[in-house]
RNA sequence: GCGAGCGUGCUGAAAUUGGUAAACAGACAGGACUUAAAAUCCUGCGGGUGGCAACACCCUUGUGGGUUCAAGUCCCACCGCUCGCACCA
């Protein structure tokens, strides 16, 4: 029979943890806070096994730094208006915020289960009007500041999903969520002036020495800084003026073309040529389906443009898919023998290719230079390195006023309007005399409307006439509202701010709650968030406080990255996926169970898992079958957080088995204590159980810290390891043990309460605070020494600590049974004191 | 194409940052208990050679080279995998 029912003691200890509050996070200037952080849920009405993951990782952050001392606050909320309440509501007929409520009763319900030590006082759901209230006075404080703006521009369509994606949701030209390809149509929407801070996002990374290199490089090519030069080319016979962006401004001599975007202002020149036209389709169609190295198209415009520096020197003006309106200008010279791209096309229109770097004739195109590389057929800029041929050119540039030094920045401004219904209402009102005005602010929420019909396609606030259609307060003038709603990363790039004033009414956070709280301290997510909302977050941050809110620059401290949770996969041979559970192993193959017969299966390779690769393990039923200190247990013990976990239920199975065992010898035999006094009189033996068990606080404190958990379980399972086996004195196993169970309590929680409630412990085990170790309590004064002849271990041996090379030379010698150390010719003698003793022969 | 990271037993992994490779687990195999099975407990578990045996010796961190008394760890080249960006001017 096993003693231990997870089922009862669990309900029981999360009980008692929610009646006392246990977990209740309060402003308490007199202690060091410290602020940990799950991304917060969408609520799609259950949970996996990434949150499970996630949550376990964050719970032991901080129950651990709660027993440091720490005064945590550890909240939970729900990222809950999106798309998939929408699309419930139109093809179910349901309505998006019963769906929603109902979703998140259920998955709150399920992450109670976890036992997680969740300050649920703070609790907020962005869809909540007491939520989006504060989030259109962020919008309003935005508009007045000049950090939000409309402006009519293409975007990205996506058709099954009928609205607009930013570019960042747009992945290989297809729809982030749907997957559908996403098509460029022209409609006005709401911006928001990111890149107003894209040097300061760039730079303040360097800051973030918490951060994992990878996500900070992931950003920085985001933003994708470049350094260069805009130069203007007049076009002959016209009054235009072509400004073109390079990043290498002295390769100017080399220039044979001028290549513009299809979507370049300049070609409204040629708005009525058919034939250009047909040019323009053909090229975008060409840029939204490139995969590699597309064909480069030309159109020939017939114009020339004089080169800035040789006033005799006239170079033809294209059209091409090859430039792309986002970047720069829209608008290159074409280098052609020191660019590949440019190369590629001077051929196809036989155009000039000027050798411009000296020696390299026979090398075009040559366009990774070197150091010592040497202009030539430059004009003033012959025989100049590059780099200085860079400073001069643009010397000569800015002197001639021909054009500028410039810094670009890949990163664009973020559009926020979306035209749906399940998102937070734009707080703006269009007056019938062409006034575009924010809501007054004593009219926040402008909410939702409840009795919404969604059996048209598209946005059906729109077509919402009740709601839509309004009058201005002040005037009296009719107005219509803004009825696209925001971006669902608007709403998450401040909740972390909320959670510290979450019931503040009138205002969104205090000052004084948010300089306790914030920064972060510890930040942890999936890796796919490292763009796009952290970047938003930061942008906010900074955003805000040209607001004039007094939140910090850099929301997150330290960021912790999780893997994804994987399981096996396995597919029929024609290619569809199969439950693993359904495959069994027999003679040395994969089968699976169908009808009458076995048919046989390919085992593929581990993958994240999802429901279309059919290798979903809901965390749920791990939990009620075999508890969640088993799941939360086995979440962390066998892989690092930021590396992939591989999931097992044998791995379950057996951590269950571990702990009953542990838990059925401990009931019998423990009695609870904090201390040892009676350090006399130990054998040998039990000084060793001592120090180690010591030794065991001191990692494990360190693992934890480092987010080194499967090296602290690791360590926690030695030491358990070597208490069942050893035959200590009782005090020292009841310290050596309860010692253990006061370590792993941060990962299993209600296992290791009860079994401290049952020897003896009354009342918290949060409130004994975090163990202690005496370091090294016992010396036995000998140092064990590993002996290597030519690098290589041969023996260990027990000397003296602290002994001379000398001594222990003499003592090897003495002692060896390795002949080679006494006959044979010692050139070197390597001693590591204490440690290592290296004999090369 | 550019950038980053990784490569250790059958598997997940560890190795105090240059000093005993494989800790801790999972799978598997054998044994004990049992009429039997499950559960539980014990043992083995990178490869090779020799030995009845306890054991001894050798090899082993993707491949090849280098630095060093000493390399999984540092350097160079190659192979393979993963991720991010990609006609970015």
């Amino acid at each position: 029979m096993s003693y231990y029912n997870p089922q009862i003691i669990e309900k029981k200890w999360q009980k008692i943890w929610k009646d006392s509050k246990t977990y209740k996070s309060r402003v308490e200037l007199s202690k060091k806070k410290f602020y940990v952080l799950e991304m917060f849920p969408y609520p799609s009405g259950k949970i996996h096994m990434g949150h499970l993951r996630n949550y376990t990782i964050g719970d032991v952050t901080a129950r651990f730094y709660k027993l440091q001392n720490f005064n945590v606050m550890h909240p939970m909320g729900w990222d809950s208006f999106g798309m998939p309440a929408e699309n419930a509501a139109i093809e179910n007929d349901v309505d998006p915020k019963k769906w929603t409520e109902k979703n998140i009763a259920n998955m709150k319900s399920q992450l109670m289960k976890i036992g997680l030590s969740l300050d649920w006082d703070r609790e907020l759901s962005t869809c909540s009007d007491n939520y989006y209230k504060h989030q259109q006075k962020i919008f309003i404080d935005f508009f007045n500041n000049n950090l939000v703006y409309k402006k009519d521009s293409f975007v990205n369509w996506d058709p099954v999903d009928k609205t607009v994606l930013a570019n960042e949701q747009v992945v290989d030209g297809k729809g982030w969520r749907s997957g559908a390809v996403v098509e460029k149509k022209k409609l006005s929407q709401w911006f928001l002036n990111i890149s107003k801070f894209s040097d300061e996002l760039l730079t303040d990374l360097e800051s973030l020495t918490d951060w994992p290199e990878k996500v900070k490089l992931m950003q920085s090519n985001w933003i994708g800084l470049s350094k260069g030069a805009e130069v203007e080319f007049k076009i002959s016979g016209l009054k235009s003026f072509i400004k073109v962006f390079t990043t290498r401004p002295e390769t100017i001599f080399g220039a044979s073309f001028l290549a513009l975007s299809v979507e370049h202002p300049f070609a409204s020149n040629f708005k009525d040529d058919k034939k250009f036209n047909t040019f323009k389709d053909t090229c975008l169609k060409f840029q939204e389906n490139r995969k590699f190295d597309s064909e480069k198209l030309g159109f020939n415009t017939g114009l020339f443009a004089e080169h800035p520096f040789l006033k005799n020197i006239k170079i033809p003006v294209f059209f091409s898919n090859y430039v792309l309106i986002n970047y720069g200008n829209g608008a290159v010279f074409g280098c052609p023998g020191h660019d590949e791209r440019d190369y590629d096309f001077a051929k196809k229109y036989k155009l000039d290719i000027k050798c411009i770097i000296k020696d390299k004739q026979n090398e075009l195109p040559y366009c990774d230079s070197q150091e010592n590389d040497k202009l030539q057929n430059s004009s003033f800029l012959d025989n100049l390195k590059l780099s200085q041929a860079k400073v001069s050119i643009i010397d000569k540039i800015v002197k001639d006023e021909l054009g500028s030094e410039i810094t670009k920045f890949r990163l664009k401004d973020w559009g926020v309007s979306r035209q749906r219904y399940w998102g937070c209402p734009i707080p703006i009102i269009y007056r019938e005399d062409g006034k575009v005005l924010p809501v007054d602010e004593d009219q926040l929420p402008i909410k939702l409307p409840e009795d919404t019909d969604f059996s048209f396609s598209g946005n059906p606030l729109d077509k919402h006439n009740d709601w839509k259609f309004t009058v201005c307060p002040q005037t009296g003038l009719k107005a219509i509202r803004e009825t696209d709603t925001l971006d669902t990363f608007f709403d998450s790039s401040w909740y972390f701010l909320r959670f510290c004033s979450s019931d503040s009414k009138n205002i969104p956070f205090t000052d004084k709650e948010i300089n306790y709280w914030m920064p972060v301290d510890h930040y942890i997510g999936g890796i796919e968030h490292a763009i796009l909302h952290l970047l938003y977050s930061r942008f906010f941050s900074r955003a805000l406080r040209e607001c004039g809110y007094k939140v910090p620059k850099e929301p997150f401290l330290k960021l912790i990255t999780q893997g994804m949770v994987c399981h096996e996969t396995f597919k029929t041979k024609d290619g569809k996926w199969v439950e693993p559970s359904k495959v069994f192993f027999e003679n040395d193959s994969y089968w699976m169970k169908y009808r009458e017969g076995n048919i046989s299966v390919t085992k593929g390779r581990s993958e994240k898992m999802s429901k279309s690769k059919k290798n979903v393990v809901n965390p749920d039923s791990i939990i009620s079958e075999y508890g969640a200190d088993t799941a939360r247990l086995f979440m962390i013990s066998d892989s690092p957080p930021e590396r992939d976990l591989e999931w097992s239920i044998d791995g379950i199975k057996a951590t269950r088995k571990y702990l009953d065992k542990i838990f059925a010898f401990l009931k019998e035999k423990l009695r609870f204590t904090q201390s040892f006094k009676n350090q006399e009189n130990l054998t040998n033996e039990e000084k060793k159980i001592l120090d180690f068990t010591n030794g065991v606080v001191d990692s494990f404190t360190n693992d934890i810290k480092n987010y080194r958990f499967n090296k602290a379980v690791a360590k926690l399972r030695e030491l358990s390891n070597t208490l069942i086996k050893s035959k200590v004195k009782r005090d020292l196993f009841d310290y050596s043990w309860s010692t253990y169970l006061r370590l792993i309590y941060v990962i299993i929680p209600h296992f290791s309460q009860e079994l401290a409630s049952l020897t003896g412990l009354k009342g918290l085990m949060e409130d004994l605070k975090w163990p202690t170790s005496n370091k090294k309590t016992f010396d036995d004064g000998l140092a064990q020494i590993v002996v290597q002849i030519n690098g290589k271990k041969k023996f260990l041996i027990n000397v003296a600590f602290g002994i001379t090379k000398e001594k222990l030379v003499e003592t090897i010698k003495k002692n060896s049974a390795n002949d080679d150390i006494n006959n044979k010719k010692i050139k070197n003698i390597i001693y590591v004191p204490n440690k290592l003793i290296n004999f090369v022969l």
